[in-house]
DNA sequence: GAAGCGAAAGTGAACGTTCACTATTCTGCC
DNA sequence: GGCAGAATAGTGAACGTTCACTTTCGCTTC
């Protein structure tokens, strides 16, 4: 579109500095506060930017201050999914005076640390806060440069950020389906890659362990729906779990689908719990138990975080619960009869 | 971590051209190409750049050559849900050699069109592609600074991109229940903010008139799966619609809902059809009819005609199918029975 | 009425690169 | 041996800001 001649210069300081019949700096004053200039000094900025149309350069500014007012939040591609989590970011950002941006990796932890660090030191952002994990020792890398964060127990397959691996409601879930008489239980793990993954089939077993309860085992998954039906349909008939911990919420619907494929009752026969409060849920039939993660506090806090590590002020950070475990139809006590669909929709 | 005391100045082009003991312009050239320089000369270099562990500074390579190499992708966070649409612009963007940010922008159309501005005029990135709408006539207030595409469907209310308001495959969906012998319809509507959601309803009315159907109305709607429950449970028992096409996935998982709550089996007395393809869709009893849409497609394609516009690479566009209609269990010849897959249902 | 002071404005040098030249060295050829 | 021409290297000036000073001016104050 553009000519190649003359590639379209914008008007500089020193253009607005002669057109108001003032110095450069008495422009850059101007810019930075407003404060200390002659009413009609100020006045005369005013005409001359405006019939200019003059805006600063950020990129000569920064090179001069040495500061960008710019974050970076490194984040694998597959994450995107937890676009709430991006979303608290995004607000602390702007909340402490800074743009957020989101930039991608993706390919070895090589690659990545690199591509980190690359950022971190190119001098075009503040800080760097990375859900991505990176080669050990990063820091001693680091001279100095631009804060990079690294959540703290972001996982070796770059797949969970530190309070995302909380299972306690895996412990919230089973003690509840214990005391409504759950004695044999089932667990449809996700893929072992993610922290979280491995953090929920942790606590699965260790609530099995700590409340006397059976397993008949933990079946291997991938986040999948299918990981879910085909843990059900290769059950022993014989010793049927009353209850199913689903690594997620598609892994349940999954396993509800093959329970009603085997003739099963959700919950009548079998109890199933999800995770994560997809949208759709509440409208399953039955609708799904699942657990809520409020992913606004755990961007927004590891956006605090980053901020205080570059001196940024220190905000409020998100201090309620990050996990709520949601009741709903699909758990109930083992052996009853479904209750009838229309019994409500929470 | 860091010392208040000098601001830790990272090694300049400079410092490794005095250790590598030539002028910082051969280190300038190494930088660039590595290429017409003595191998002793380059290995010399090499070795001052790895003691030093210098990094050039991208803020002053590009306030030099008037080049940053970086592209933004500006877009309401409620967008964010569409990640795939993102992923398919990064992969784009770097497949151009460009770095692909996300900037999020919220407030008022006024507003977004300011921040969108300063953002191309700011000098920090070479392109905008923004899938805000702005306001009016942006074209003219900006001085051929960096390239700002905004994606040309976008409506109003900042909710849809061009190829996302194609609502062409309501019509297959409807052509295809009228083959199997649907007659009277109902439609619930998403947010009639939403550009996609109007581009739906007037699909929707449209086939209703040229196939000669019947149309028991169009529920309001607000993409909730509560409109989807209301919506049926509203409906004249003497006047029953046999086939609904929902807005999206969760009205379509609400209007399943209703449906049962009301007795209505479905496909049975009700085929449904969603749009999205949610992950859960085809785990739902009865699994769902939806519209899978290719979000990398229509993302690679956003940021293709952006790099264009800045002069970049001619790459090759996405040209298959944008969306596709996935048939499922949820649709079927009216008045049948169930083919029920196991009746576990009631 | 001159010294003192504060407000307002100006001057020139940085920031870390690359660009456009110019200078030096090497090579091969007559 | 001298010279053209290429290959290699160096010099200084930009790029558009802000920082650290300096200058100018007008007003008190004694």
């Amino acid at each position: 579109m553009t000519e190649h001649s003359a590639p379209a210069r914008r008007p500089t300081i020193k253009e607005v500095a002669r057109l108001a019949g003032v110095s450069h700096q008495t422009v850059s004053r101007y810019l930075k506060s407003r404060q200390g200039l002659l009413p009609a000094t100020l006045e005369r900025i005013d005409g001359a930017v405006e019939e200019l149309g003059y805006r600063p350069n950020l990129m000569a500014r920064s090179m001069r201050t040495r500061r960008t007012g710019r974050l970076a939040v490194v984040m694998p591609v597959t994450t995107f999914n937890h676009a709430r989590l991006l979303s608290g970011a995004l607000a602390a950002g702007h909340e402490a005076g800074h743009v957020v941006e989101v930039v991608s990796v993706e390919g070895s932890t090589a690659t990545r640390t690199e591509r980190v660090l690359e950022l971190a030191q190119s001098g075009q952002v503040d800080g760097v806060l990375s859900l991505t994990p990176m080669a050990a020792g990063i820091e001693h890398g680091l001279p100095e440069g631009a804060a990079v964060v690294v959540s703290p127990d972001f996982d070796d397959a770059m797949r969970s950020i530190g309070e995302l691996t909380d299972a306690s409601p895996v412990t919230e879930l089973m003690e509840r389906l214990a005391a409504l008489g759950h004695r044999r239980f089932l667990h449809v793990a996700g893929d072992q890659d993610w922290a979280s993954a491995r953090a929920r089939k942790a606590a699965y077993l260790e609530a099995v362990e700590r409340l006397g309860l059976e397993s008949v085992g933990v079946a291997e998954g991938d986040w999948s729906g299918e990981s879910g039906v085909e843990a059900v349909m290769r059950l022993d008939s014989d010793r049927l779990p009353t209850a199913v911990i689903a690594a997620n919420d598609v892994v349940a619907s999954g396993v509800v689908r093959g329970a009603h494929e085997r003739g099963l009752d959700v919950p009548g026969d079998l109890s199933v719990t999800g995770w994560d409060d997809n949208e759709l849920c509440r409208f399953l039939p039955p609708s799904l138990t699942t657990v809520r993660i409020n992913l606004e506090g755990v961007g927004r806090n590891a956006v605090l975080r980053l901020i205080k590590a570059v001196g940024g002020p220190e905000l409020e950070p998100w201090s309620g619960p990050v996990t709520q475990v949601i009741w709903r139809e699909s758990t109930a006590p083992p052996g009853r009869p479904s209750a009838s669909p229309s019994a409500g929709t929470r």
